[in-house]
DNA sequence: CTCGAGTATTGATGTGTGTCAACATAGACG
DNA sequence: CGTCTATGTTGACACACATCAATACTCGAG
């Protein structure tokens, strides 16, 4: 449940393999239509946050398939969980959003 | 083979599922250990590219694992192809990893 | 305490994907 | 033309993953 990152931009200097197999699943957690959405969606939400049946309404996809994408997110550092009465509300750490984006756009 | 992104950051505001289906791919290429340090190698390398023998010498892995990587980069857009005589030139092209990043990192 | 609403977990299933061995292609060089 | 080197393609296989139905968990409300 570590946040994220580590390096320095792509464009820097080669990854070591350590770093890479690191970064991937990051990357990869990102790497889906629903689960970008998801991330898109509770940012832009007001309050940049939103409770899961917020985030389900969205879709055309069954509610444990909602909650597995959040899981998904949530382990790779990219969401915040917070249970408030009967809801479990997500917002998004936009520090890891701005590791990831650091790491790959170097070149600006 | 046309070049990547399509929107302004994820924070600002919601994805279309349209949107979320055309940039996946990108994020997909970019989201696996193998890629990512052959993104990274090719990038770091002198002149920004590299034939396939130079990468290949990085990794474990067959010749053929290696020119599939390189595929999947290409075809999404992420790196450019240029044969010269009997070698294989790879290049990356930075426009597409700062529009990932401006995608991805709208916070800063 | 019981009930119901909001979320999460489990198990099953089909599809995608990383990897390799074997083979195919392309070009340099004799 | 043959041969060797560099790279790409094909087919097969194991494993990862997105999805759902069914079930479990967690809390307010009554």
């Amino acid at each position: 449940m570590e946040t994220v990152a580590c390096c320095s931009p792509l464009t820097a200097s080669p990854l070591t393999s350590e770093q890479a197999e690191r970064i991937a699943p990051l990357l990869k957690a990102i790497a889906d239509p629903v689960r970008l959405r998801l991330l898109s969606l509770v940012a832009a939400h007001e309050g940049q946050e939103a409770c899961v049946c917020d985030l389900q309404a969205a879709f055309e996809l069954s509610q444990p398939t909602i909650s597995h994408h959040l899981k998904v997110l949530h382990e790779a550092g990219l969401l915040e969980r917070s249970k408030r009465a009967t809801w479990v509300y997500y917002s998004v750490r936009q520090e890891a959003l701005a590791d990831v984006a650091e790491l790959i756009g170097g070149s600006r």
